[in-house]
DNA sequence: GCTAACTTTCATTTTTTTTTGAAAGTTTAA
DNA sequence: TTAAACTTTCAAAAAAAAATGAAAGTTAGC
């Protein structure tokens, strides 16, 4: 396999994981691109090698930028602005997540709260929503509660977890 | 808030969850709903329910089969057949990720051992890309693992996975 | 200030994904 | 074996999500 070949087959596959995940197809994309350059990129150049209009390649690396996973770079002399994204995979993991649990998690739990504390229940099919939202609660909370203290080690943390389970 | 109230708004919320995460929104929804049903449900009661049709019904249940998550059962002298969910959500968070990891993160894998190998490297470009699809490939590889040893863990895997950060 | 070089926005279009529903298929029991 | 009761399939329609591109906005330097 060519290097350009490769080069390609990976941004389809880290595009296509992205999207089974919930995240916009040319975002990953992006994303992938980004990682395996050495340098920083220009959007002109994204919109070249991936293909895309000028408002989508903006509109992504913009989605990126509020992740904390991509950054922008000035070069001297240089008007136009350039891209890198986060090379060190503890770090993408560690803010992804941080981001996913905050958009998504987060307010999942508080509707979790609201809907099994409604008022004393009197049928038994109300006792087992009861009870099982309840208990929903409790596994995400502390599914939740489990990634934050997971993301506190700061380096390696990866290692560090697949050390404790080895043993 | 109401019972009735409180239980559109779990399927809700679990439904935009699930979009969040590339699930189907509706097969979301039906897991939801059989999740809090104490009984078990038939599809025209999950249609009448949801609002949709019975293609869509039968395709999704049909999904959510598949993941090992809900389950057929048949009741005497009934010709029709009733649903209800895994409800033990240690177990379905297992069932869960062994899914995802056969379905999309192995396929991935094996991606980022092709492309990561492609052969003697010239250009710092390519040895960039060479490396740090390596590190992709260690990293994911790593993180499938810790979660095929933490679902391991036959019961309440979570609780435990918690004591040991804790300390 | 002015203008060239660049980026962002957003109404519209395109693509992708999901849903529908009717026909085909299956099963059970008389 | 027949038929009623039910489920599945899949081509077509609808809905949702993403992408386009031109106009508006911004910024830097003269």
């Amino acid at each position: 396999m060519k290097f350009k070949e490769a080069k390609n087959k990976f941004v389809q596959t880290w595009g296509a994981l992205g999207s089974q995940w919930g995240i916009n197809k040319t975002m990953a994309q992006i994303h992938a691109l980004l990682m395996v350059s050495s340098d920083a990129v220009s959007m002109e150049d994204i919109m070249e090698e991936l293909q895309i209009s000028r408002g989508n390649a903006s509109m992504n690396i913009r989605a990126l930028m509020d992740w904390g996973i991509v950054y922008k770079e000035y070069k001297a002399g240089e008007r136009r602005e350039f891209f890198t994204a986060e090379k060190d995979l503890d770090e993408l993991a560690v803010k992804i997540s941080r981001e996913r649990s905050k958009r998504e998690i987060k307010p999942a739990l508080k509707v979790l709260k609201e809907v099994s504390s409604i008022s004393a229940n009197t049928t038994s099919e109300e006792k087992h929503f009861v009870e099982q939202t309840k208990k929903l609660y409790d596994f995400v909370l502390k599914a939740d509660n489990v990634l934050d203290k997971i993301t506190e080690y700061k380096d390696n943390w990866l290692a560090q977890i697949l050390m404790k389970f080895m043993k």
